[in-house]
DNA sequence: TTCTTTTTTGAATGATCATTCAACAACTAT
DNA sequence: ATAGTTGTTGAATGATCATTCAAAAAAGAA
């Protein structure tokens, strides 16, 4: 027996900001073993493939996201409380500088899924679980009397998706000033109407 | 003198498709043969490029787009009448077989435009482009008193800009039933608010 | 027709890339 | 300590790809 030397964690990380900055196809080996510090066979000895290490990414950044969704939904305020920090998160995360960085998942989807049966499956899945979550947010909101039944939570749902969505592909076109901040909060108020 | 035997807009169609079905990276020589035709030779003589390509099928796009928006917004009907119909038509797009196909300024600003800075200047013109021309239409229903002036026309475009791409995106997962046409619906009761 | 210019053809080129592999090193268990 | 197993190294491999090029063909000008 020999243990692995590197740290998976750290390595999934990596390939991911790889895999986000140049597109997966455009990330090549050597790329990757700058990056994560691995060489050719180490990667192919842990992950079988590049694929292999995209899928392992892939499931690394569900792991992250969850953690980080369940950071901001803790229960311990409001529940809309905790819906616009969640939102305001994500507004900071566009106007970051690495904001073309965007997520792995709308960049894998526009770039891989569609040839690769598999990887849509599993972001397809990744934002059913994402998508059942928001619903669950939003079913307390109504539970609790925050905002009217009048449309229900998967209508709300859905339309809080497609506006998260849409704000990061403006983000990519209109990085300067607090426009994001604007659309941000207008989502947020027509979600909560 | 020789006058090229080519479709000229026909070959930048075929490929405007090829780069949308299998991304710009993906799409080899053998495939830009295949559909439009033409060998490698002739294609660098008339287009220099793989590149060069890409750059006049963008052209070609923004010319079919504007002629598109230009057959929808006449002016014949109501602006508000009028920008449903705009709405409808994306739904359509989003809910044809062919709906991954998309946008092709959506797949190249996430696939080239961050590794090519003139690619990223192209997309970021055409699309400041079409949010004037949104901005107008909507100022139009300012004036005429469709819609109220609490909110700008510009605030509306950027809007209805992020739903669009928001619809865009979410269509890729969902291609299924009238979701997409429900979230078109209450996006343009929020715009027209 | 004949010359000139431009396009077309398709095989050749050189670069790049994912992947493999055999030698080597490190760790565990006996 | 030693055998057995598994991770690591990095050069080699074979495939694929964008690009080039020289020969052939087509069209207009003379």
């Amino acid at each position: 027996m020999r243990i692995a030397e590197f740290d998976r964690e750290k390595v999934l990380r990596s390939a991911m900001t790889s895999f986000m900055d140049k597109g997966y196809g455009k990330t090549s080996m050597q790329d990757l073993k700058k990056a994560t510090g691995l060489h050719p066979g180490s990667i192919y000895c842990a992950f079988e493939n590049k694929r292999g290490l995209l899928l392992a990414a892939l499931e690394q950044y569900r792991l992250d996201r969850n953690a980080e969704f369940a950071g901001i939904f803790t229960g311990q305020h409001p529940v809309l409380t905790e819906l616009k920090a969640y939102l305001d998160h994500i507004v900071l995360e566009c106007q970051s500088c690495d904001a073309s960085r965007a997520c792995l998942l709308t960049k894998a989807l526009n770039e891989v899924a569609e040839q690769d049966a598999e990887v849509h499956d599993i972001i397809t899945l990744h934002l059913a679980n994402w998508q059942v979550a928001i619903t669950h947010v939003l079913q307390q909101a109504i539970d609790q009397n925050e905002i009217t039944s009048d449309r229900n939570a998967d209508l709300r749902a859905h339309y809080l998706m497609m506006g998260i969505y849409g704000l990061r592909t403006f983000a990519h076109t209109h990085p300067e000033g607090n426009t994001i901040k604007h659309l941000a909060d207008q989502l947020y108020q027509d979600v909560c109407r």
